[in-house]
DNA sequence: ACGCAATAATACCTATACGTATTATCGGGT
DNA sequence: ACCCGATAATACGTATAGGTATTATTGCGT
């Protein structure tokens, strides 16, 4: 059982007993993607891999650059060379070049990368479908809304920094 | 901006305009973990360094042994002894001889490591309450409960078990 | 005491995450 | 047309995540 529930103003705001944002949201996030990987390791694909599918069959159907793949990714721009450099040689995307921009690339969806990703989709439906199912229904709604506002949170403090800058 | 609320009846489960919890997560955990990254690089401590001198306090005195910091960090074997080879050559913390079992080691936390903890720590409760802030403090905790659940059923489905904790 | 499966840690490998520096281009200002 | 700061991608280095195999011990069953 999690542990019992205390009123919020008897224990320091960081106290082991007290439920603390960001060691909840390692575990869920690092336990949700082990989950993953290891459903759909038999496909030869990885769950970035797949978030990159799903990400470029979202976007621009004439082929997102790699800026806009990291950033709809909330990823960094090495991370996704490197991983479409693994995934061109696995022959699932092909990185083109930009029409306007000869710097950039647009990167194209192939018929390997999409049978890979349709295959993963529906396992990572039912595990999503698995994982929510441990709310009360009228919960999820809610859950997932205010998930959102953190998560939006969450980024303006990775973007705008506390910092210098 | 954030996509406008549909009612959730009109969209297949996966459909871009639908909340789904694996991309929220995922970008809630990366934003978070990057903004604390980058708050606490000048204390030369990492996030999960972090998590492991956090970990060790709150558990057995007498130095938990790498199986038990693993678990509770709901991390992988390999991984911790990577990161504990990294912090005892930093000084953060030794690894001793367990008394009772010659395969194990226990995890002491040195002076080093603990003073570096307790300047992250301040920044750690300083971002969660800034994160949490984006919330209606009515919303807080119920919010971070229904976290708790959806994070236990993450590990169930990484490992089968039904149990947190 | 003996044999052996289970267990704690490690070694080795591939995939990510991301900081810093570099290269090729782009686009605006003069 | 020219200069220059901004930008897209890459190269390179360190830290994590975690799969598989190996080594050293443990503790159980007979």
């Amino acid at each position: 059982m999690p542990k019992q529930p205390r009123p919020s103003g008897t224990l320091s705001i960081d106290a082991p007993g007290r439920r603390r944002l960001p060691p909840l949201l390692r575990r869920a996030w690092y336990s949700l993607n082990q989950a993953f990987r290891r459903r759909i390791a038999h496909l030869g694909l990885t769950p970035d891999q797949f978030t990159v599918v799903r990400t470029l069959l979202e976007g621009d159907p004439q082929g997102m650059t790699q800026r806009e793949l990291t950033t709809a990714m909330s990823s960094d721009p090495n991370t996704v060379a490197s991983l479409l450099r693994r995934m061109e040689e696995a022959g699932m995307v092909i990185r083109a070049p930009h029409e306007q921009d000869r710097r950039a690339h647009r990167i194209r969806l192939r018929a390997t990368g999409r049978t890979k990703y349709e295959a993963a989709r529906a396992i990572a439906i039912a595990l999503q479908t698995e994982v929510l199912s441990g709310l009360p229904a009228t919960q999820r709604e809610p859950f997932l809304r205010n998930l959102t506002v953190v998560a939006a949170a969450c980024r303006a403090a990775a973007n705008g920094m506390t910092n210098d800058e």
